[in-house]
DNA sequence: ATGCCGGGCGAAGCCCGA
């Protein structure tokens, strides 16, 4: 089953090169992150005509997470755990029902957190402690679990093009990355980096500066794998492709492949 | 590395992203 994770950054902007990577990639399942728009005005027929079932958590100009399945969708939730006062649209869960592929998925958009010294920042951190509370739940069910998305973590100065630029972004904080390997060690794996060794591979590149194409990039978006999911990992690639593209997302799709 | 892009909203210019 191939499972690829998405910052679209919009889309309804996005929806022609979305529809050509599904049909070129034909993954099985793919989480979507940055809607930018609310349920009723998602592209769902568009993507229904390829053949894909939808769960979307959208909301209006920010935010906005979907998870897109060639396969039945069950048990679908949306927000995360452990504030019923957050109402930004960054979690959603579901069940994928394929037999003996079967796998629970999340996919996630963790607050950014800039600037650092904000309320912003605390909302990250926050963010961080509820999700790895709800991880660590997800592990009970022993389930081959995928919580997939864009974290807004750079896990490792290997990961950043320049770590003086990065040093005071909250990507990039200390406590921040420690967060992000708290939840690794509760037996989650970082599915790109446990079949990866070479450092400076990115999944965003900035708009602005040429980032693209002086390949000044950050890896952010990460599927991380419970053991029984990370027992049937055979591949994980970041598709850069859709990065070079006319009206391109900043992030490009990162995808694995889990065998039975 | 400071928003120089790019999207949403809404009809100019601000908010937001990483």
């Amino acid at each position: 089953m191939k499972i690829a994770t998405w910052n679209v950054n919009s889309i309804r902007a996005r929806l022609p090169n979305v529809l050509d990577w599904l049909v070129k990639a034909a993954p099985d399942v793919v989480l979507l992150q940055e809607l930018k728009t609310i349920d009723q005005n998602f592209p769902a027929m568009e993507i229904q005509e390829l053949g894909y079932n939808c769960a979307i958590h959208g909301q209006k100009s920010y935010n906005g997470v979907a998870i897109l399945s060639k396969h039945p969708l069950s048990d679908v939730s949306t927000g995360l755990a452990g504030d019923k006062d957050d109402n930004q649209a960054r979690y959603v869960e579901a069940f994928i029902e394929a037999g003996d592929e079967s796998v629970r998925v999340a996919s996630i958009y963790l607050p950014n957190g800039n600037p650092i010294d904000t309320d912003k920042y605390l909302y990250k951190l926050e963010w961080m402690d509820r999700l790895g509370k709800h991880a660590a739940d997800l592990l009970r069910s022993e389930e081959p679990v995928v919580l997939g998305g864009d974290y807004n973590v750079i896990p490792a100065d290997g990961d950043c093009y320049d770590v003086a630029v990065w040093a005071n972004d909250a990507l990039f904080q200390p406590e921040i990355r420690a967060k992000f390997r708290s939840i690794l060690n509760l037996g989650y794996s970082d599915a790109w980096r446990d079949l990866h060794t070479e450092t400076h591979v990115y999944s965003f590149w900035d708009y602005q500066r040429g980032a693209w194409q002086k390949n000044n990039g950050i890896r952010i978006d990460h599927l991380l794998l419970s053991p029984q999911a990370a027992d049937r990992l055979a591949r994980c690639e970041i598709d850069i492709g859709p990065r070079g593209r006319a009206k391109a997302s900043d992030h490009t799709p990162v995808w694995c492949e889990l065998t039975t």
